[in-house]
DNA sequence: GGAATAGTGTCTTTCAGACAATATAGT
DNA sequence: ACTATATTGTCTGAAAGACACTATTCC
């Protein structure tokens, strides 16, 4: 390096001459899908609904309001791994989907000072959080179906944050393979249909099973579960028939507009 | 509002207790597609090459190296407020394409302190950055072509903002119609299909003109260009046989990897 | 006529969509 | 036998992909 022909180096920078953000939160949407069996006395496929985790404000500003939960980022840390660790706190469990979807810095969003929050989704497998929901079962977290969360009163521009992950999820649910994160390693077509259906309610598509198990283009994206003897495994979980099991591969199939 | 039951309220509250971050930069990767003519004699599509603006730091820290344009947010505005301005000091032009697309906060990516950095890209038409050229010609700022800025030491982490800005850029222009920013409002076939290229080296469609202008499902993203009098328009611009002009709808068409 | 680009014709294979039909196994 | 779900058969029309061919206009 030259010496310094301007007037700052590393030992005369002050940030101190600026005004500086008085925090960095990470807010976190965390989203599940819960099931409920719809017949108890016959097997069909159960009640799926979507789901986010809320948690009730104990403090000034917006005490009382439902939030998402979230936190403030220290200095070690980046804003991934600030989330990673307050999602970690919140469901009791790691190795989560989390995904960073936008940044929230309107001035006034909070008015405890300069916040610039940074928004996140996660999706958590329902079996992972019933730990957890047993331990907090009266206390100021819980989860709301989303349709309902949307109409409530949220601090902060938590309702627009909300509002963006929900189209975000829905994106990422049609052009990825993130449907696995509500599904057990091995699953039948039935149930992954019905959760993009949970997500993305508009969904439809004629002859799923066709298309998804095989089109030329599209088949790389499943495969069959196989057991230790080469056999096929099927279930028989959510219906007479039973029916093949499969798993998703690791590859993502790219998307164009124009082919 | 109830009366406070916590110990914190709005005149209470303090952020001096926490450490807070010295800034909230934001980052801008300005791309743009030059056109240089091929064969001054005969008329020929022109060679097209992404090109990228960087400026060299006149300051402590990575003084002397090159970095991408951006600057600190103050506390009245967004950070995309702060980034459309600092674009519009680099470019001399608003209403230009801005996206968000990342934040950068690796603890330690910026000796000054605590940053944390949005990152943005924008598209502009080369059209709209002549005048900025000229006279900025022998200075601090210029375009380099996105294969050559890829291999300088680029100041902080901007080589891997840049390496990002890349990624999205390309997925960016296989699945909306962005491409639109590098053409003028009136195309030929020919002239899109060499921006995607352009951008986006391995993009090949077979018989392109079929599907872009006759297909069922892709037919709403184009639209003939018409005169005054309902006739269809065409150029010869670029070649000797005149072709049909073409412009965008609003229309962006939804992908999905299940049908 | 040659060059450069624009665009069409034609054929084959694959895919989408509709819908009927059959298969399986619990009750 | 009835039922709920799974899966296949069959037919039609649309689209993909290959590639040869024609069209236009400048030089």
């Amino acid at each position: 390096m030259n010496a310094a022909i301007e007037d700052e180096n590393a030992s005369n920078y002050s940030t101190a001459r600026y005004r500086t953000p008085d925090g960095a939160p990470a807010d976190i949407v965390i989203f599940t899908i819960t099931s409920s069996s719809r017949n108890q006395t016959k097997k069909s496929l159960p009640i799926r609904e979507l789901q986010v985790l809320l948690i009730q404000r104990k403090k000034w500003p917006f005490e009382g309001c439902w939030a998402l939960p979230g936190g403030f980022c220290n200095e070690d840390e980046s804003v991934y791994e600030c989330a990673k660790r307050e999602l970690e706190e919140e469901t009791g469990v790691g190795e989560i989907h989390l995904e960073y979807f936008n940044v929230y810095s309107e001035p006034g969003r909070d008015p405890r000072g300069w916040m610039i929050s940074h928004a996140f989704f996660a999706l958590v497998n329902e079996s992972r959080l019933i730990n957890r929901k047993a331990a907090d079962d009266a206390s100021d977290v819980r989860l709301f179906p989303v349709s309902e969360a949307l109409k409530l009163p949220l601090a902060f521009d938590h309702l627009k944050i909300l509002q963006d992950a929900v189209e975000r999820v829905r994106d990422r649910m049609l052009t990825t393979t993130i449907a696995k994160q509500f599904l057990p390693e091995e699953f039948t077509i039935s149930e992954l249909y019905q959760v993009i259906e949970t997500v993305v309610p508009d969904f439809e598509e004629k002859n799923f099973i066709r298309k998804i198990t095989s089109t030329q283009s599209r088949k790389g994206i499943l495969e069959e579960a196989i057991d230790g003897s080469g056999e096929r495994k099927m279930s028989n979980r959510y219906s007479q028939r039973s029916a093949q099991l499969y798993r998703f591969t690791d590859s993502q199939p790219k998307l164009s507009i124009y082919g």
